[in-house]
DNA sequence: GGTTGACCTGGAGTCGGCTCCAGGTGCGAT
DNA sequence: ATCGCACCTGGAGCCGACTCCAGGTCAACC
């Protein structure tokens, strides 16, 4: 099984090495195994869990729910049902933010229109 | 022409008072016109603005920028042009940003098929 | 004429989420 | 052996965007 080197992990998943230092820090991250010279390294399971922070990151997820996730994750499969919940609830805000985006879209492009007209 | 009270555009505009004295104090808002007391009174103009601000706020518009097209707006009809570039920069952001959710939500929706299919 | 309530000001504080820094370690290449 | 480089730590600092506060004004209603 493969190991990954901050750098890489860095490279594979975009965050910076200090995002990835404080995700750990503020325990989002499960603290990463250390080679002897006491340098990260990171775990193929790692580097799968941060594809999971960035795309709820990415979606507008605060930390501090990202942090029940991954808690809830810890407590093992008894909490399933418990991270469909809170997946499906941030699923709807995702399509919120979708819908509404689409929404004042329409606004900027009458603008746009408008202007186009006026010069 | 009708006047807006502080109380009236808060409600009208969904922004809290404090966000208004401070896109004011910004410069984001043209100084608001005050009566005898020194009462802020909104005419329908600013109630116009900003609803554009909102649009622009709500879809990600940082404020700097959203100073830059109040520069814009205030430098008159010349600027036109720039305006539309400017808005249309934002409008490709905003498609990315409508694209990146949309993404983002199938790897959510493939995440709790998942969870369903293990409980 | 006293109280209430909406408003005013300047300035400090908060919050989320990083980002940067100084000073230090260990390893491989010249 | 010495250099450069990737990495380490704890803690301070930053940035954007508000949000809150103390102390004050004014008009209106009881």
């Amino acid at each position: 099984m493969s190991v990954y080197t901050p750098a890489e992990v860095v490279e594979e998943t975009g965050f910076t090495l200090d995002t990835l230092r404080y995700y750990e820090k503020i325990g989002l991250l499960e603290p990463v195994g250390r080679n002897a010279a006491g340098q990260r390294r990171f775990t193929e399971e790692d580097v799968g869990w941060l594809g999971t922070i960035r795309c709820l990151r990415d979606t507008g997820m605060p930390i501090a729910e990202m942090l029940r996730f991954a808690d809830l994750v810890r407590q093992g499969d008894h909490t399933i049902a418990d991270r469909i919940k809170l997946l499906e609830e941030h699923d709807g805000r995702v399509q919120d933010q979708i819908a509404n985006l689409t929404e004042r879209q329409r606004y900027i492009h009458d603008k746009i229109s408008y202007y186009r007209r006026v010069v």
